[in-house]
DNA sequence: ACATTTGTTAACCATATGGTTAAACTTATT
DNA sequence: AATAAGTTTAACCATATGGTTAACAAATGT
């Protein structure tokens, strides 16, 4: 029997889609069971509690995201790859998880504490080697002046954003749908454009 | 007696607390009823649904940030100004009021349909006169040329972000309340010569 | 073949929750 | 003062929900 059809692959499987979709308040573990096409007493079997199965959910969840933002913060490419890499990766990535910056962010805001778990891990991603690239880039005349925190900030801001306000950004540009969807996709150049046309010392 | 002091506006203000932490589906009407130090029979008696006392509380949330979004789509100034008022504007109200861009987010995306109530309001943001004074300013060399809209979603997430993955962006960048709040607070001119510098033909 | 562990189910339980009701109290209205 | 209208409360209700239990089935080991 392959990993994904164990019981146990396949409460996982529908708890994420539920939580991701309702969040931790707005889940039902009978949903979860139906879409698992189990009986409800399994999830207790296999997660404990409602809370336990959601961390397992979240942990995942994050796992996934982090190694997209260690990628630009470990490598050894220059401040302007690594925008342009970023931009591109993580915006065809998040378009096969659009639920994903959205559970992320608000279960953080949720439950605070959580984040401190998240930060024992190994692979939690640090700034300090992208702050010193961006410091010895500043200093070589390749960059104009400016704080490796804010800069970092920014780049996160323009691509998770549009996913996190997709519902506004969709109202207030009015587009439908495929409008939204090459808006992204236009979005995995012109942000890191946009970026660098910023920062670069010329 | 005061408006401030009526039940039916003390009933609202704790639904705002309420609602505006947990969301809908962590809401409890128990607890507005106990916030606002009245029975629960009160909140049905005014409001006669949690899901009406939501939406007045939803309205009454974006009815706030929308006129944060008219001004810089409806005054006379060039984009340059424009950018530096709303940055600054902006930040300002957020950090008075730092529940509501994830609040509002949230639960658009809970309830898409959502949406479609508030654009009948009149009030709601148009884009159109922003994005002709951005062809303008484009066409006379000012600006490089850049997409309306994606500058003004530009300018949203390099805005909103900060606020909406508050506990995300402190864990990345090792702040705590205090170093967060400095953090925004220099973002309040920061942000603006970033994007200046970003679309400024020189 | 038998026993033991592991996996699965239907039925059940305690509690939380949104909502209702009927009576009491307060404030105008005549 | 009597009446009506509006406001507030305690007690109640039906249902939803996370979680448990006990019996049963399927593997697994000896």
């Amino acid at each position: 029997m392959k990993k994904e059809e164990t019981t146990e692959h396949q409460i996982l499987d529908a708890a994420k889609d539920v939580f991701q979709s309702k969040g931790m308040d707005g889940a039902r573990m009978q949903e979860i069971a139906d879409k698992a096409g189990i009986n409800k007493a399994m999830l207790h079997y296999y997660y404990r509690s409602k809370q336990l199965l959601f961390e397992a959910v979240f942990k995942n969840a994050f796992s996934l995201l982090a190694p997209q933002l260690n990628t630009i913060l470990n490598d050894d490419s220059t401040i302007e790859d690594k925008i342009r890499n970023f931009t591109n990766d993580y915006t065809t990535f998040m378009m096969k998880h659009p639920y994903l910056p959205n559970f992320i962010i608000n279960e953080l805001h949720r439950n605070e504490d959580f984040i401190l778990k998240l930060k024992e891990n190994t692979g939690f991603p640090n700034l300090e080697k992208f702050k010193s690239s961006v410091d010895a880039e500043i200093n070589k005349g390749i960059l104009k002046p400016i704080d490796a925190d804010q800069l970092f900030v920014n780049i996160l801001a323009l691509n998770i954003f549009p996913f996190l306000g997709k519902p506004l950004v969709k109202a207030l540009t009015k587009k439908d749908e495929k409008a939204y969807k090459a808006f992204i996709e236009s979005r995995k150049t012109e942000v890191a454009n946009f970026i660098i046309n910023s920062i670069k010392q010329h």
